[in-house]
Order: C-alpha cells, then structure tokens, then sequence
RNA sequence: GCGGCCAUAGCUCAGUUGGUUAGAGCACAAGAUUGUGAUUCUUGGGGUCGCGGGUUCGAGUCCCGUUGGCCGCCCCA
C-alpha cells in the first residue's frame, strides 16, 4: 500500500460518492430556492478568535485551528453562524429585510471520527435575519422540512422536535434559580436523555445538591410533549411576558399546521440545543427510528450578531448535515442510482472517418448533448459493445461506407433499429430523436 | 483526550499446529470476433500481506510499537 493516504476523518469523493453527495445539495439548494433564500458562500479559514469570542475557551478542544505563518492563529470553520453573522451585520444596513440567506459548504472539528461524524463534512445552513416575530421560525422550520422530505422522506422517517430556551429560563426562573444555575441545569437536561439522573452531576458538582422538589419539577417540565400541557405547566407563573411567548407559540404551531406539517412537528420541552447562543425557539430534526444522531438542528439567536460586534440584529437559522442525511437515504433505499449515461455513443470507422465524426460530434456537445467516441482506433464489434455498456441512447456510426455516400447510420440502442441520414440532417435528427423523451 | 474491535489485489474474502513462487470470485484490460451490443472461453495487468521492529532456520500467521479504519465515551456546531 505505497503512496499516500488521505487525513484522518477527511473524506475523498470518488465520482460515484460524489453524485450521491450532489443529489443531497440539490435538493436542498432547489428547497432553499424556492422558499425565497439566497446563496452565499465565505472562507473556510477564519481568525481563531471569532469562535472564542462566542463560544468560550472550552470549544477550542474541538476546533480545527493552528498558527499560520503569518503568526495568526486560526481556525478552519467548524459551523456557519458567526461567519454568517459578520457578513450580515457588516452590511445590515443596505440589506434588505427580511434577509433569506443560505449556504452550503464544508465544516472542520478536530476529533475522533465515529458514526455519522466526521473531521471534514458537509452542511446546510440557512438564516433569516431582521425579524424578531415568530414568522421567521415558520418560514425556517417549512424550510427545514421540505429539505428532508425533497428526499422522499415522510412523517414516518424524521420528525422535528420544537422547543423553547426562553420559555426553560423564565420556568428556572420562577423556581429559583439564578442565571449560572439554569445554565448548567439546561446543559443537564440537554443529557438527560442519553444519560438519565447521571445528567444533573455536574450540577450538583458546581451548585450543590439539587433539592427533590426542584429536580421533580425540572423533569416534569422536560417531560412536556404538547402546548396544552406547556401552557398548564406556566400557569401559575402568569404574565404579560409568559402570555405574550405562548400566543408565539400557537402562532408558530397554527402556521405550521395550516401549511399541511403537522405530521412533521412535535412540541418537545426535552430539546435545549448545546449552543450557549440560542435565545429562544429551539428545534432538532431527528431519524424517527431514533439510531441515528441528529440530523439538522437550530433556533433564534438574537444576540449573537450584537455580540460579535454590529448591530442588534435578531437572527434565526438551521444547519442540516450531510453525512446523517445520507446514512438516512440509504437506510431508507434513496440514494439515486449512479447513472453516467451518455446521451450518444460515435462509432468511428477510423482515422479517415474521424474527421468528419469530429465535425458533428463537437457540434452536438456545444448544443449540450453529451456525447462519448473512443479516444483511439477500436475494432467495429468492440465499439457496439461499448456503446453499449455505456448507456447511451442513440449511436451515431462513422464509418467508410457511410461517408461514401454522404450519410451517417443513427442506431437506436434501446430497440436496435438503424437509418441512414445525410450528414447535413444528423443534427436535427439526433435533436428530434433525443427530445422525444 | 480515553476505550473496544479490525487491517491480505480496485472490491468481498480464503490462506491449515509458523514451512516452496500468497490464492479465489467480482471488477478492469486484451484476444477468440477486420461492420453491429448477449452468453461463453482464453489470456493478462495488478500485492514490499498497512508501516516499523522483535522472536525463529523460516513470519501473511506469534509478540511489541505505530499509522489508518470502524464503533463507543467526552463533546456536539
């Protein structure tokens, strides 16, 4: 095994990984388009700082970051946002609002591969900025929503969990808890699932012993699966505040029902994201079977713009990954076929043949078609065979006696049937015989 | 950063208690077949058995290390 062998947890894309790869951004980029967002991209190498500054020291554990030789120490980018955040607020004021805008590209943590993660992958991130009403989660979680069941995927296969920051800290609030506390209670119960009671050790490790009462109160909050029961859980906490953010969330909930997705959403007080920056809405979007991690995950981050330095700009957006996406497809049998079809095959007599072949093989590629010859001199035989094997519909066969008289022998490869055109009729011949299907 | 399992041809794998020149199927290429696609047959290319060291008369096989992969933990954007 000579040579060289690529990076750990980096992937390469032969042709057929990559037409996999390009069927998912292609359909994600047709979804964003048609909700009215626009494309940009950005730097992949960013100042380490930018995600310091957000995120705290700890995050640099995982980050893909190094001294350049510039002396700078900078980091590959290991998510979108702040990157989008910059490129927002630097222009915020020339930008129209509501700003839809959305990106795909690559990603860098420096870790360990497992399943469903890698060090170098792909995502999807979409953003609306500008507009603190709940509209703009309706508008990203249809989004979101339509980026997964573009696929083929139903109400069977994901669903997406909504949840609430906002409302987690005004409930901690209200039973008591000071600010680090609920912090490091949201981080508890963002475990909870995976580790049970284990989840509040840390906790009881910073704050002391979590009283019964509390923690009690904090599952039974966890527990909540619907708004009738969210809105009984606040009751006793009533409030301009507290009614005005329920009213948000029938908004978001009727709107999302009146687009047909109900099927799709469910209310999840469970979900808290691990992100310090979400304010408000939260959501995940998850395999229904459960054994795969999260697909797409996101929610409101107001502050986030203002903090890194521009204007106070409320934000909201989503991220999809495509590594989890695409063990989804296959679990589910929709991946596409690999097809490397071309649209016509020239069969060249030889070199005195190839000439003219030339002529209108160039031809029929400037108008698109796609078109495939042997590069050098191959038997007749073998080259039926190879058009064959191809794929591609239509042979066009060059041969001596064709040119003799002035013709081209088309051959339909599907049914086998074979004619005879003047050359100066191959073009429109081939035109009619491929747009027919 | 930590732990478990794994590593033989492009792919899937076989390889006996350590013993001659490491094999098969698939894939790829050429030919049988000098103007028509199947099937079949023949032939061929391709391996420092992941890498390094050790034990041994002798290592793909046993031991140590290392790199890489898969899976899990931590963390999750």
């Amino acid at each position: 095994m000579a040579g060289f062998q690529s990076l750990p947890g980096f992937r390469e894309f032969f042709p057929e990984d990559f037409s996999r790869r390009q069927h998912i951004f292609r359909i994600w980029r047709q979804a964003a388009r048609a909700y009215g967002f626009q494309e940009y991209d950005a730097p992949v190498l960013e100042p380490l700082e930018l995600y310091k500054a957000k995120s705290g020291d700890e995050i640099e554990a995982q980050l893909f970051s190094f001294t350049d030789k510039g002396d700078r120490d900078v980091a590959l980018r290991p998510e979108m946002t702040p990157t989008v955040c910059r490129m927002v607020g630097a222009k915020a004021g020339a930008l129209k609002r509501p700003i839809k805008w959305f990106s795909i590209g690559e990603f860098y943590r420096y870790e360990r591969a497992q399943k469903g993660r890698l060090r170098a992958f792909n995502q999807f991130n979409a953003d609306i900025f500008g507009e603190v009403g709940a509209e703009a989660e309706i508008e990203l979680i249809a989004l979101l929503i339509q980026c997964l069941a573009g696929f083929g995927l139903t109400q069977d296969d994901f669903s997406i969990r909504l949840s609430d920051r906002d409302l987690w800290f005004f409930y901690l609030e209200a039973l008591a808890f000071d600010d680090a506390q609920a912090r490091s209670i949201l981080t508890a119960i963002d475990r909870y699932e995976k580790m049970g009671d284990e989840a509040f050790k840390s906790y009881t490790e910073a704050h002391g012993a979590l009283a019964d009462d509390k923690k009690a109160r904090v599952l039974a909050f966890l527990k909540i699966r619907s708004l009738a029961e969210l809105t009984a859980a606040l009751q006793p906490f009533a409030s301009e505040k507290l009614s005005a953010r329920l009213a948000d969330w029938r908004k978001v909930l009727h709107g999302l029902a009146a687009m047909g997705l109900s099927d799709f959403v469910s209310v999840d007080l469970g979900v808290v994201r691990g992100l310090a920056y979400y304010t408000g809405f939260v959501f995940e979007a998850f395999d229904r079977k459960g054994d795969l991690r999260a697909l797409a995950g996101g929610g409101r981050y107001n502050d986030l713009v203002k903090k890194i330095g521009y204007a106070d700009l409320p934000a909201v957006g989503f991220a999809i990954g495509a590594v989890t996406t695409g063990l989804l497809l296959e679990q589910r049998g929709l991946t596409p076929t690999f097809v490397n079809a071309p649209d016509i095959y020239a069969v060249i007599g030889g070199e005195a043949e190839r000439a003219a072949a030339f002529a209108d093989i160039c031809a029929l590629r400037a108008a698109g078609w796609r078109v495939e010859y042997p590069l050098k001199d191959v038997a007749f035989g073998k080259q039926f065979k190879l058009a064959s094997e191809t794929g591609a519909k239509l042979a066009l066969i060059y041969g001596g006696e064709e040119l003799a008289k002035g013709v081209v022998k088309i051959r339909d490869l599907s049914d086998r049937s074979e004619r005879e055109v003047p050359r100066t009729d191959v073009f429109a011949t081939v035109r009619d015989a491929l747009s027919g299907q």
